[in-house]
DNA sequence: CCTCTTTGTCAACAGCTGTTGACTTAGAAG
DNA sequence: CTTCTAAGTCAACAGCTGTTGACAAAGAGG
């Protein structure tokens, strides 16, 4: 039928909808200080529908989270600007949190015993090796791995940061450093 | 009495001891993720005495962890070699993780909303100046922050690793290069 | 209008969590 | 031996969690 009023009944719709809700929560909060009830309240939805489309709450943070992560925005551009560039989105990064974030919510979800051991093998077998590839040169997964933990620890400092009065590396001879020791990793030697 | 057959009932022994089990486990699995009657199993005692002694879970959490975490050990050295000796502690360090670790605690219970601004409390007002009058220098709280992201970052990825089969970065190429990555942020410009 | 499928809601259930107050026991003091 | 206090145990309680199966409503097709 030809849009009378919008469908009121749309099971993609609202689908969609849950995982939008799913990604932003855990990415600021992580998977274990989310709970169903809030996520469904928020999506305009019963929780028990959760279950209905995704399984449980682990099935919705594989399809929401697992399933969409990628790291191609962080491989577009030259590897003589890597370090400069990815620094930059790092320290401009938007408090908010509005989206799904790699490194945010493998930061806060590393330490639930639920979905741990997914994030660890979505690293290593998806995000390190696409990294590592792009990298290339002399161990490039380890190379790989670090640049990743250095994103990461810096997230964690930025929770830190947001949880505490804790000033952020704002002056422009402290976010350079903070890209050289990037720049570090890109650079084969 | 003259040691008869040693105290069955010595309070400041078993809140010891009980302290020590809660320091591994905290370290190891973070706050969310310990329960009480897990601690007080391995500790010998009855999950009650817990919050006779500690008043709650939380309280257990800032006597045992909060107040006891320190960074002297990593400060303890001259500045221009410490980018060498953090990396080669945090290379080898022993994974079973036995006692309580700064960077491991914080890495895995900063999620937690019960704890998580405790630590960044703990961070901000203890943690962070101690590096920071050590460094000197120019934005030394600055420094000091990105240092302690840099480790956080690590820990993070043992954890990764430790979940799946993720290598670490063993070689001495890269473990240079990580040892480079905190140095840089020790010397001032 | 009737029917059947999809979409969604509702109440309830187990399981686990930290926590509490009443009880018991060990061990020193009188 | 009796008494009294510190040390520890026990069962139970609320509160929360994810999850389930029975029910209701919407809307398309006959």
């Amino acid at each position: 039928m030809a849009n009378p009023k919008t469908r009121q009944r749309d099971a993609t719709k609202t689908r969609e909808n849950i995982i939008i809700v799913a990604q932003r929560h855990f990415t600021a909060k992580g998977f274990d200080a989310c709970g169903v009830r809030e996520i469904a309240a928020e999506a305009g939805v019963d929780p028990a529908l959760i279950n209905r489309y995704f399984g449980s709450k682990t099935g919705l943070f594989e399809e929401a989270v697992i399933n969409e992560i990628t790291v191609e925005a962080l491989l577009e551009g030259d590897k003589e600007s890597f370090g400069k560039r990815i620094a930059g989105i790092m320290v401009n990064k938007d408090m908010s949190g509005q989206a799904l974030d790699p490194t945010a919510v493998v930061a806060n979800s590393i330490a639930s015993p639920t979905v741990g051991a997914m994030l660890a093998r979505m690293m290593e077998e998806r995000l390190i090796p696409q990294i590592a590839s792009w990298l290339g040169g002399r161990y490039p997964e380890q190379r790989a791995a670090l640049i990743v933990s250095t994103l990461l620890g810096y997230e964690i400092l930025g929770r830190l940061a947001k949880l505490g009065s804790l000033k952020h590396p704002n002056s422009e001879a402290v976010t350079e450093k903070f890209a050289r020791s990037l720049q570090l990793y890109v650079d084969d030697k």
